[in-house]
DNA sequence: GCCGTTTTCGGCCCGACTGTTTTCAGTCG
């Protein structure tokens, strides 16, 4: 029951009355108020229905009063009035049919219409001919076909390390071709979101048709979707669809800046330039009224890089992981935009796993493979399992400390918190570890309240010193936790102590919303890659992406922090 | 249906590709 009321189920109701609006030939502007009011809804960092709960709902961007009053209406009583009239004379099955890619409102609508069950029903309808003369073009079926092999396969997201991986060898091939001058991932991948639905990659050229004709040649290719001038749409194993978007260099940044979004950055930066008469397309900046002297009739900005693209709307440059509208742009027109964490500020990781718990490799093996990635400290924290022998594990470490120098081994634990609110092991065995972290690993579907006393109590214990993946979502997989964030960073700023990003790439928790909320309460943080192997300890580029669009600086992660500082703040003794 | 640093009314981002109803609708990003 409670699931009918997550952010994602609200968003999926306001997107079916967009479809259905779109299907009666609603006002194209009450169509798009429903899906950037789903967007927002979506994307909301705190729960729609708590928001609700306070009155807050209109707090949501692109809420406004009518649909606060519907989602009242709907958290209330389980329906809307309005909304059944506006689904009357609709078949359910269209909005199934929606999911299908290529398949839009009106398409699905007619498919429904004539009696389309479902996307099985269509496929057997479509192979059997029996859509043929109802309107369908052997064209149209052809590509809708298509799109249903497509959906079938496909997950709908893929994690982002996923992502770049194929975006890398993606850009390899294309920078094989001697016209491509430079090559780039755009859309969320660039933006470093921690899941991303397609990959889009951006190429300068000023051959745009030979660069479409080796992209079509690209090895993993499984079908062309569509080819045009100077864009091209591939889909690779498994579903995945590739864009290319080409533009010559003096364009690239144009290029860049229209693709790389996100659609409510880009929505609201053209909202500003047009106040100023000026229209943004990734061609270029178009002077399209006088509106002041600035500028001359025929001005067009081309920006070559998205520096001066930006500089020409009067800001600062933003980083594409804060382009989400969250505050960004306001931000980059007042000068105030934060100096963002860069991988190379990371000098140590504290979150990782040996052969001592449930990791695959040595203490001796981890520590060295971090020495290769220049790291000056390593916290080795492994799960606390009763049966472990803590004495013998301490002086392993100690003993690795004194024969060699090139980096420091941190002796740490990763404790569970029951759901009795008790921690997994005694005080006086995490009193001999330099680093605890605290972590939730059973019972997550505790209430809300229940939880965050869990956490809370867990904080408190004076040998505590971090919240490991504080939400304990698996991505693709499965739901974090409920729990009063407010409260719980408000009582880790109090204590002085630390969230964890964790970096692995199911994970990436704290979510990146949440970290930007979390450091309004003054937290610090330590960016991890929770290692269980050595080839993990490369991942952390993924955790310092979260950090980023967290908004976070160098300064708000202590593990940027040479080894005597950081000591320091933990409190280690010699 | 949303929204406000000239507005509570009158605007609302912009363009590519495909198929086909050859001047445009549907879909996508």
């Amino acid at each position: 029951m409670e699931k009918k009321f997550s952010n994602k189920d609200v968003a999926q109701l306001l997107r079916n009355v967009s479809a259905a609006y779109q299907v009666k030939g609603a006002s194209s502007f009450q169509i798009r108020a429903y899906d950037l009011a789903a967007d927002a809804v979506e994307h909301a960092s705190s729960d729609v229905r708590a928001l609700w709960e306070t009155g807050d709902l209109d707090k949501i961007p692109g809420v406004g009063s009518h649909i606060a009053n519907y989602l009242d209406e709907y958290f209330t009583s389980g329906e809307v009035r309005h909304f059944k009239t506006v689904f009357k004379d609709i078949p359910d099955s269209m909005f199934e049919l929606l999911r299908v890619p290529g398949i839009g409102p009106k398409t699905a609508y007619k498919l429904a219409k004539t009696g389309v069950a479902n996307t099985q029903d269509l496929e057997k309808q479509i192979k059997s001919r029996t859509l043929l003369d109802k309107g369908f073009g052997q064209k149209v079926l052809d590509n809708i076909l298509r799109g249903v092999e497509e959906f079938k396969r496909r997950s709908d997201r893929i994690l982002l390390p996923v992502a770049w991986g194929v975006a890398s060898q993606v850009i390899e091939y294309l920078k094989k071709n001697k016209n491509v001058t430079n090559a780039d991932p755009l859309g969320s991948l660039r933006r470093k979101v921690a899941t991303v639905g397609d990959i889009d990659i951006s190429v300068a050229s000023d051959d745009p048709k030979s660069v479409v004709e080796h992209f079509l040649k690209f090895p993993g290719k499984e079908r062309v979707v569509e080819a045009g001038e100077r864009t091209a749409t591939i889909s690779v194993d498994g579903g995945i669809r590739i864009d290319l978007m080409i533009q010559p260099p003096e364009r690239y940044g144009s290029l860049l800046q229209h693709f790389t979004g996100s659609k409510h950055h880009n929505i609201h930066i053209r909202r500003i330039a047009r106040e100023k008469g000026l229209s943004l397309s990734e061609y270029g900046i178009k002077l399209v009224e006088e509106k002041g002297a600035q500028f001359s009739q025929d001005t067009f900005f081309k920006c070559e890089t998205e520096q001066e693209f930006y500089r020409k709307l009067g800001m600062g440059y933003i980083e594409p992981e804060l382009r989400e509208d969250q505050g960004e742009i306001e931000a980059a027109m007042a000068g105030k935009l934060p100096d963002l964490i860069r991988l190379e500020d990371i000098r140590g990781d504290l979150h990782t796993h040996s052969s001592w718990s449930d990791g695959q490799d040595s203490i001796a093996d981890m520590t060295k493979a971090a020495s290769s990635f220049e790291r000056e400290y390593i916290a080795l924290t492994d799960h606390s399992y009763p049966s472990l022998n803590y004495e013998k594990r301490l002086k392993e470490i100690e003993q690795y400390n004194y024969s060699q120098d090139n980096i420091r081994v941190i002796s740490g634990l990763e404790v569970n918190i029951n759901a009795d609110y008790n921690l997994q092991i005694t005080d006086d065995i995490l009193a001999k570890h330099d680093i605890i972290f605290v972590s939730i690993h059973t019972s997550f579907r505790q209430s809300k309240d229940e939880m965050t006393q869990r956490i809370v109590r867990a904080m408190e214990n004076p040998h505590v010193d971090a919240l490991a993946h504080p939400t304990g979502r698996l991505l693709l997989e499965r739901e974090g936790i409920e729990a009063d964030w407010e409260k719980i960073f408000k009582r880790i700023g109090q204590l002085g102590k630390f969230l964890e990003i964790d970096g692995y790439p199911n994970r990436l928790d704290l979510p990146d919303n949440l970290v930007k909320e979390a450091k309004r309460f003054g937290v610090k943080f330590t960016v991890d890659t929770d290692s269980h192997r050595t080839e993990h300890l490369k991942l952390m580029e993924y955790g310092v992406s979260v950090a980023r669009r967290g908004w976070l600086q160098k300064e708000d992660v202590i593990n940027t922090l040479p080894y005597p500082k950081l000591k320091d703040i933990l409190g280690i003794r010699d």
